[in-house]
DNA sequence: TACAATAGACTGACCGGTCGGTTTAGAGCT
DNA sequence: AGCTCTAAACCGACCGGTCAGTCTATTGTA
């Protein structure tokens, strides 16, 4: 069983708090003294595991994909045609929309904070990527199989992401 | 020559200087006393004319879209193949995004209003039913002239409009 | 003279971050 | 066991800067 330390796990709490009130509010309605309340810690505690609002919102990115992208990785170990990975991409995403919209809200707040900061920008483009690379790499197992016509991988990838992403959006 | 009033071109004044500033900062570090300094005018003139900051802003969306979407109207009267309005269409979107990359930054930063204030919402809602609308007239001439295959004319121009935002914005 | 328009100093609420102080856990000693 | 000492963890009152919005004075202008 996998420990977590004192100090882990009380990020953990400040950042199930931030995630929370971002969701509620936005970035910018989002107080310190918001997740103060919301996670039952005082100013100095959250204070004393980082030193700015800034670094609570940029490691909130991490603890957000974590949350809720482990899911991804699962897929594309799974043993099924390319063509059935895309399927369970396509369901994922629309489950979460269905389900859980406070996660896209997040992400369109986590957006609009990268169009403004570099710190956020590198973040949040890793995260992008690395869905890209999933992508890319059911894509590319599709074309080797037959299973898809010999497409411009990279493309067809972008293509298949903006769909999804976009398709949630409208 | 239409005649615009004083006050006519006075809030245009307010309204370049608050989407200079908007472009630049975004809407969170949009300050009134911005806008002052760009627009060359008074916080007295500025409060004047709009009773706040927020009365600014969402008519700041209208002046955006006058200013940058009277183009569009222009390409559905055109008198070309639904197909040729379809490229001027992404064309349009494509010369946006080389040469006024700003223009989609303060999309994304209405989007993001949108999604916390139901004033904003109604606004840009309008502004996408509006752009939905046009591509739905395109589409439909399309399938009437037998250029399109007889789709489901709502979705069709969904997934239009999707693909352009989406391969913008990645 | 009256009133629309403009200016910009000012106010007060708000909020990120700090700081002095308190509690808790545990190490070392007897 | 009990006792002492240390430092990490924690608390929340407070400070100082910021900024939307207000108010009074002044300038056109009819």
């Amino acid at each position: 069983m996998t420990q977590i330390s004192k100090e882990e796990s009380r990020k953990n709490q400040i950042l199930d708090a931030a995630l929370e009130v971002v969701v509620e509010k936005g970035y910018a309605d989002c107080r310190m003294d918001d997740i103060v309340e919301t996670s039952g810690l005082s100013k100095g505690t959250i204070y004393w595991y980082y030193k700015s609002k800034k670094e609570v919102f940029l490691s909130l990115i991490n603890h957000w994909v974590n949350k809720f992208g482990v899911t991804l990785n699962h897929i594309v170990e799974e043993d099924l045609s390319a063509s059935d990975q895309l399927h369970e991409l396509f369901a994922f995403f629309l489950d979460i929309y269905e389900n859980k919209p406070d996660v896209l809200k997040a992400e369109l707040e986590f957006w609009a904070l990268a169009s403004r900061d570099s710190d956020f920008r590198k973040k949040t483009q890793a995260v992008y990527r690395e869905l890209l690379e999933l992508i890319e790499a059911i894509v590319s197992k599709g074309v080797e199989s037959g299973e898809f016509k010999n497409v411009e991988i990279k493309v067809a990838a972008l293509s298949i992401m903006v769909n999804i992403e976009g398709i949630i959006w409208f």
